[in-house]
DNA sequence: TTGGGGACGTTGACATTGTCAAGGGGTCGA
DNA sequence: TCGACCCCTTGACAATGTCAACGTCCCCAA
């Protein structure tokens, strides 16, 4: 279904320029050319080149808890390894979103309270399940290590996975699930039931 | 030391600049008149602007493998943490190179052979030490999934402490180093002799 | 019904940017 | 001495982000 309103049709057309070239050649007035707009017409739904951003790093945060939710809701095997699968799927399926979500040079996070609810939201998913897991009497620094652990893992293999630097030296990820998977188990963060490893 | 030729002027310049304001704020024209020529004489050192960032790159890239290979050298008990420490601790030293580094939008690496060969140069030091260790037994999934996922544990710790995502949610990092020593230790990665091997 | 205000979009203008073209002044080797 | 090359300068142009002012609808109160 294609966007109605013009603050749609802007915003789509940003989310696609970005994912296909990256956020820094955007220009405002191109994609008010794309919408078949004039040059300023932008301005009346976005204050600056800024605020395009933060409208689509906030749709994307959205998106992203919900995305790490509903891969939590099934109660699969391994809820860690279902987050970390959730996380990069996401960020290779939305690469427009997730390009912008974590530069705060494009988006100061900080300054938007809408933004930094939406953004808390999300990571509130991992560190609830992280605390979840370890338990009431496992101590901060524990919980914090091994959030900041996961999280870490998840974002640099996206990352890397988006900007291709890890198929040039590891060669063509070929299957990205089972290799997700395998870093997954190798990484010391899953949380499968301590059952016996063969099948 | 200040640097003497144009061209180290022009980079030391740049570089200076994107630690503290990002890369995309980037302009030619602002660093000539920071060097104090004009707005045409970069050109005679770099082809364009993405000409510095390439440079800018190649420079980070020579750095960041002697940095890791510091680290190894002095035969660290645990190689892995070293490595995870180093690189931590260079993009937070370097983030003007570093967050050029991994920008493929700014210097496509596989357009300048130079910049090709530095950047293999430094996840060479990874695969190296990953594959000495499993051993020659080791079957190239294993090492790629172990190579992939300490690499995506660094570069996604490193990415989120330059950001500052992380401090925001699992508190503020007084201690950086312990922070990563306790990542480091939780993950499956650590490469902690199997029996203690003297020392 | 009418009139005014606000939401939405347009045109015009300006400083700044990246980049092309052409010129100038040194320092070399022949 | 001369000319070729390197380094740098000035000038120009299109594109960009943003400010300002103007038009055009629709809706709601008097």
């Amino acid at each position: 279904m294609a966007p109605k309103t013009l603050r749609e049709t802007v915003l789509s057309a940003a989310v696609e320029y970005i994912a296909e070239h990256g956020p820094d050649g955007l220009s405002f007035r191109q994609v008010a050319q794309a919408a078949g707009v004039s040059h300023q017409a932008p301005y009346h739904h976005f204050t600056d080149r800024k605020g395009i951003f933060e409208a689509i790093a906030i749709e994307g945060y959205q998106m992203f808890t919900q995305a790490m939710l509903d891969s939590l809701a099934y109660e699969p095997a391994d809820p860690a390894v279902a987050l970390l699968e959730s996380y990069v799927d996401f960020a290779l399926d939305h690469r427009g979103h997730f390009r912008v979500m974590f530069r705060p040079d494009l988006c100061t996070i900080a300054d938007n309270p809408e933004l930094t609810r939406v953004a808390d939201a999300s990571f509130d998913v991992l560190v609830d399940l992280v605390s979840e897991w370890l338990g009431p009497k496992a101590s901060v620094a524990d919980i914090r290590a091994r959030a900041a652990g996961m999280w870490s893992l998840a974002h640099g293999l996206a990352t890397l996975l988006i900007d291709g630097p890890l198929e040039n030296k590891v060669g063509p990820v070929k299957n990205r699930r089972a290799l997700v998977r395998a870093i997954a188990e190798q990484s010391g963060f899953a949380m499968a039931p301590k059952k016996p490893r063969g099948r």
